[in-house]
RNA sequence: CGGGGUGUGGCUCAGCUUGGCUAGAGCGCCUGGUUUGGGACCAGGAGGUCGCAGGUUCGAAUCCUGUCACCCCGACCA
C-alpha cells in the first residue's frame, strides 16, 4: 500500500514535475512497458487498444477521400535512399542499417525505413505510365525506425507505429489540394475524435520536411504549455519525381513529371491525448478512443443479487465498450484503477441502489456523480458519453485560448515565454536568421504560419523590420 | 551528444559513507478464511548469483575501472 500511495503522490505532483507525471501515467495506466532494446517500447493491451481505435477511425476517414491501403517492404537499399539529396541529408543521421544476411555481408547495405518516400517513388516509377494511372492515393500502416538518442514513451521512440500516405498526381494543383485535404482530415480527426484542438498552418523553410516543397502541420498545445506537432502533410512538388524519374504521358501526348504528397500521423498522438486531457488521478480518455467506455463496479458483490444485477446492467449497455469489474478488489481500489486508466464513465451498483432501482454514474473528466434510474441507463450512458466528448473538447479549446499570447517586440516575447508557457503569436520578417536567433535565445521554435494570417501590419518581433508573416511560436516536444 | 541522477525478488525502495554472520522491508503473487459505498484484514507460503564485465581483498551489494540500460534538464527529430 505504501508504494501505491507514493505513486498517487507522484501523480499529484503534476504541476510540480510534468515530465515525471507523464511517465508515471504511462506506466501506471499500463499503456507501455520498456523493452530490452533501448528506446523501444512494448505497447501493452491498454495502450494498443487506443491505437486500434485511432487506426479504425482515421482509416475510415482516409477511405472516404479515396485512399487505398498498401504495404511496402521495411528495407531500403542504400542507393535508393540516396537518390533525393535533401531527403537523405535529413534522415541519414538516424537510420538503422542491416549489413548482413545470415552470416554473409550484404553487397549493398539496407536501411530500415525511417519513412517510405523512396520506396513509393521507386514503385510509382514503374507503376505510372499514363495520366489514366493518376492519381495514386496510397497509404500504409506500419512501423518505422529512427535511431534517436533520447527517447520518451510515445513522444519519441526508436521504432514507432504510424500511417504514411503517399500520393502522385498529374498536376501541381491536384497535389496541393490533396496536401491540404489530408491536413484537414487530421485536424477534424483530432478535434472530433481525440477532443484535441489544433492550429493548422504551414511550416517555415527551416522547419519543413527534408525534401518537401511545403510542409503543413497541425500543432496542439499540451497542458504544460508546450507544443506538439501532431500530424504533418507535405507537398513535394515534382522534386522526388525528377530525382526518381517518375514520368507519365499526359493527354496532350507530352511526357510530364508527377506531383507528389505525403502525410503521416503516429503513435505520438497518444502522448498528446495523455498530455492534453490527463489530470492528477491519471489518464482521461475521450470516449471515442476509450477502449473501455464504461466500467460497472459492483459494491458488496457477494451479497445476493448484486453481481446478477451488475451483469444485467452490463449486458444492457452492450452497444458501448463496457466491462464489469467483478474482481476481489475493494471498491475503492477499483475506483482508483478506473480513474488511472481514464475510463470515461463508471457505474457504481450496490444493494442500496438495487433496492432504490437506481445506480450511480460517475464522470471521469469532472468527477461529477449522477443518480440514474436503472431503466434509463442506456439512454443516460449514451448522453453522458456524448457530453463528455464535447466538454473535453471545449475545455481543451479553452486551454489553448487562455494560453495563446501575443508579443510585438523581443523583450515582450521572451518575458511571455518564460512567465506564461503557451503559444505566442508574433510577426516575423521571414528571414531565417531571425527564426534562428529566437530559437537560440529563447528555446522557442516557429510552430507554424497559420492559414488565417489576418492583416500583417507591424514589425518583425526579432529584428524590427517590416513583417511578412504571422507565426505561432512555442517550446515544443 | 553535453550536464545531473538511478540500477538490489514482479513493483517501490532500505542497506553502500566506514567491506565481514544466512541480503531486508512494504506492496504484489499463491493457499485458506473474514470483508466490500474511495486503494480492507488475519494466518500460512513461494520468489533475489544485488544491471553486466573486469580489478583490489582472506572476504565485495558495499571500494576501483570499464560498460549497458533507464529517468530528468538542454541541442536534433514524428
Amino acid at each position: 500500500m505504501a508504494n501505491e500511495k507514493k505513486l498517487v503522490e507522484a501523480i499529484t505532483s503534476m504541476e510540480v514535475d510534468f515530465a515525471q507525471w507523464y511517465t508515471d501515467v504511462v506506466k501506471k495506466a499500463e499503456l507501455i512497458t520498456y523493452s530490452s532494446v533501448k528506446g523501444c517500447m512494448i505497447i501493452k493491451p491498454a495502450g494498443y487498444a487506443i491505437w486500434e481505435l485511432i487506426q479504425q477511425q482515421l482509416d475510415q476517414r482516409f477511405k472516404e477521400t479515396g485512399v487505398e491501403n498498401v504495404y511496402m517492404p521495411m528495407f531500403i537499399p542504400e542507393s535508393l535512399l540516396n537518390k533525393e539529396k535533401d531527403h537523405v541529408e535529413g534522415f541519414a543521421p538516424e537510420v538503422a542499417w542491416v549489413t548482413h544476411g545470415g552470416l554473409n555481408p550484404l553487397q549493398e547495405r539496407l536501411c530500415v525505413r525511417p519513412t517510405s518516400e523512396t520506396l513509393f517513388c521507386d514503385f510509382y516509377k514503374n507503376d505510372i505510365q499514363s495520366y489514366r494511372d493518376l492519381p495514386k492515393v496510397y497509404n500504409q500502416w506500419c512501423s518505422v525506425v529512427r535511431w534517436e538518442k533520447e527517447t520518451r514513451p510515445f513522444l519519441r521512440s526508436r521504432e514507432f507505429l504510424w500511417q504514411e500516405g503517399h500520393t502522385a498526381h498529374a498536376t501541381a494543383e491536384d497535389a496541393e489540394d490533396r496536401t491540404i485535404q489530408m491536413l484537414n482530415v487530421y485536424a477534424d480527426f483530432c478535434e472530433n475524435v481525440l477532443a484535441i484542438p489544433v492550429i493548422k498552418g504551414r511550416k517555415t523553410e527551416k522547419e519543413k520536411f527534408a525534401g518537401a516543397e511545403a510542409t503543413y502541420t497541425i500543432e496542439a498545445l499540451m497542458h504544460d504549455g508546450k507544443a506538439l506537432q501532431s500530424g504533418t502533410s507535405h507537398n513535394f512538388g515534382d522534386g522526388f519525381a525528377k530525382a526518381f524519374e517518375i514520368q507519365f504521358t499526359d493527354k496532350d501526348n507530352s511526357l510530364k513529371h508527377v506531383h507528389q504528397t505525403s502525410w503521416g500521423m503516429s503513435t505520438r498522438i497518444i502522448g498528446a491525448i495523455i498530455m492534453v486531457h490527463g489530470d492528477n488521478s491519471g489518464l482521461v480518455l475521450p470516449p471515442k478512443v476509450a477502449p473501455v467506455q464504461i466500467m460497472v463496479i459492483p459494491i458488496q458483490q457477494k451479497r445476493e443479487g448484486v453481481l446478477e444485477k451488475a451483469t444485467e446492467v452490463k449486458n444492457r449497455l452492450s452497444d458501448f465498450r463496457v466491462r464489469l469489474d467483478d474482481s476481489d478488489k475493494s471498491p475503492g481500489w477499483k475506483f482508483s484503477e478506473q480513474e488511472m486508466r481514464g475510463i470515461p464513465i463508471r457505474i457504481e451498483l450496490g444493494p442500496k441502489d438495487i433496492e432504490a432501482g437506481k445506480c450511480v454514474m460517475v464522470r471521469r473528466d469532472t468527477g461529477e456523480k449522477l443518480e440514474v434510474s436503472l431503466e434509463d441507463v442506456e439512454v443516460k450512458a449514451k448522453e453522458l458519453l456524448e457530453t463528455i466528448q464535447e466538454e473535453m473538447l471545449e475545455r481543451a479549446k479553452n486551454h489553448v485560448a487562455t494560453h495563446t499570447y501575443e508579443a510585438t517586440d523581443f523583450t515582450e516575447f521572451e518575458k511571455t515565454l518564460n512567465e506564461k508557457p503557451g503559444f505566442i503569436k508574433a510577426l516575423w520578417c521571414e528571414e531565417q536568421a531571425c527564426e534562428e536567433e529566437i530559437k537560440e535565445k529563447t528555446g522557442a521554435t516557429s510552430r507554424c504560419m497559420p492559414f488565417d494570417q489576418g492583416k500583417i501590419e507591424g514589425k518583425c518581433v526579432c529584428c524590427g523590420k517590416p513583417a511578412k508573416k504571422m507565426v505561432y511560436w512555442g517550446r515544443a516536444y
